[in-house]
RNA sequence: UCCCCGGUAGCUCAGCCGGCAGAGCAGGUGGCUGUUAACCACCGUGUCGCAGGUUCGAGUCCUGCCCGGGGAGCCA
């Protein structure tokens, strides 16, 4: 075969002419004299037709025995074709077969989720996977975008780590050559050093928890990228996770509108809105509003995913609440100045039910309030020495927050379950593929 | 950790008040020059999750266990 190889995506480019494709067969379909043969190479799908006049007969019968997933190399001429749902249609000369596989056990009709967990190695080569796990690149991909061009540094934190960041979450832990290290449930605390070092930094990288968390918004491996910025009050830290996610959603939508509307089958509308400002309330508000709805509930307790969606749905774009009951944030938040009994936290909550995607806050500057939080939680200083020492050499305010990748991507692609957003998602019930 | 649902053919499922294990799809053979989850004809398919128990007889009823799914708590 001489003739160029081109990716599907670029066919147009070549109508008209003889090119060759390397890919799988994705489905086939026949009648009679001639193929249908669905080629995919990763890139998208094309179809191949094989008439029967056209290519020696050993071939064209071998070509209707072709089992799914077949790797093969077609040569033929590109055609525009509106018969074809792809647009264009390659009129097949010759076709070699790579490897012929048997029985590839994901066919064209349902699946349970079970089933197609177990063989994500292969259900990664369906049409929707293939649009979610795109878009999940592109989201990443405009995260660091956003962050690279404002001057951000990429800094990142270790994932074995001595202790607990926070001293909430179940941590995995690992034997470490006679020691006990900790998986890091959050890149923070190494994000704040960055931030004291290079002014405004993200840390981009895997964390994990190990809570027996059973819901479809929970992964116990997940990605999270978390901006610092020094000098940083809570106002700006609101605005810089505003602006961020609508940027994102822009991009989103400008790369993958017709996946998000085709494949994924996602109303367009409500990214569509997500615009600046975003409504910003007070937790006390969002209490409020919440028991107005007819969901009591008394301040001071968690606002749980029944309420998060009761909220949310009061706006038509991602809602921020901040100023949080001190008591239930992390040592590290900064006391609200002006009632000292609310952390200066964040979160923001997707539309649409998707809960918290975004979680963070201005963090406490000043050592000894920072050293009496550890010890009012009950946590050992030692372990956080070389955190405490930030507060000792040119400490000033800063502030920063994760957002949670998979969260993310479930909320633009509109997906049911956050175990779809990850190539391979790791679960309470799932280690493998 | 707790609550709910499920496990029957390769896959998705049905199987009533306990009485011969059954559909669709996938697979195989043949047909069809425009298929879009193609269609038409014919063909094969079982450790009913595992272990006990009740019964003349258990996929079905009872007990325990295993596995999967959904949710709560906690979190992103």
């Amino acid at each position: 075969m001489e003739t160029p190889w081109v990716y599907v995506e670029d066919v147009a480019k070549h109508e008209g002419s003889e090119v060759t494709l390397k890919g799988w067969l994705y489905a086939r379909r026949s009648s009679g004299k001639l193929h249908f043969l669905q080629i995919r190479d990763g890139t998208g799908t094309l179809q191949a037709v094989l008439f029967k006049g056209d290519v020696p007969e050993p071939l064209f019968a071998a070509a209707d025995k072709l089992p799914q997933e077949a790797s093969v190399i077609v040569r033929g001429t590109v055609r525009k074709d509106a018969r074809s749902a792809f647009g264009y249609e390659l009129s097949v000369k010759d076709l070699a077969v790579v490897q012929a596989a048997e029985g590839f056990p994901i066919g064209p009709k349902e699946h349970g989720v079970g089933f197609l967990m177990e063989h994500r190695h292969l259900w990664l080569r369906s049409a929707r996977q293939h649009a979610i796990l795109r878009i999940r690149h592109s989201i990443v991909k405009a995260l660091r975008d956003y962050f690279d061009a404002r001057g951000f540094t990429l800094l990142d934190a270790p994932i074995l780590t001595p202790a607990a960041c926070e001293g909430t979450s179940t941590l995995f832990s690992v034997p470490y050559f006679g020691e006990t290290a900790y998986l890091t449930q959050s890149g923070q605390l190494y994000g704040e050093a960055g931030a004291m070092a290079f002014g405004k930094v993200y840390v981009f990288g895997p964390t994990f928890r190990a809570e027996k968390s059973k819901t479809r918004r929970h992964l116990t491996e997940f990605w999270m990228i978390e901006p610092e910025v020094a000098y940083l009050d809570l106002a700006g830290d609101m605005d810089l996770a505003e602006d961020m996610l609508v940027e994102v959603v822009g991009s989103v939508l400008a790369k993958h509108r017709a996946e998000i509307a085709g494949a994924l089958e996602r109303p367009v509308e409500p990214l569509e809105r997500v615009k600046k400002p975003f409504p910003r309330i007070t937790y006390s508000e969002a209490v409020a509003r919440i028991c107005a709805a007819g969901h009591p509930m008394e301040w001071g307790a968690d606002i749980g995913g029944d309420e998060e969606t009761v909220l949310a749905n009061q706006f038509d774009r991602p809602v921020v609440v901040h100023r949080f009951p001190a008591s239930m944030k992390a040592f590290y938040f900064k006391k609200d100045p002006e009632d000292p009994r609310l952390a200066l936290g964040i979160d923001v909550l997707a539309p649409e039910g998707y809960g918290e995607i975004v979680g963070g806050g201005q963090r406490e500057e000043d050592l000894a309030k920072l050293e009496a939080a550890i010890d009012a939680q009950g946590l050992p200083r030692e372990a956080f020495g070389w955190y405490l020492d930030l507060r000792r050499w040119g400490s000033v305010p800063h502030a920063g927050f994760g957002l949670g990748v998979e969260r993310t991507v479930a909320w633009i692609c509109g997906l049911h379950h956050v175990r779809e957003t990850i190539p391979f998602a790791r679960t309470i019930e799932r280690l493998s593929p």
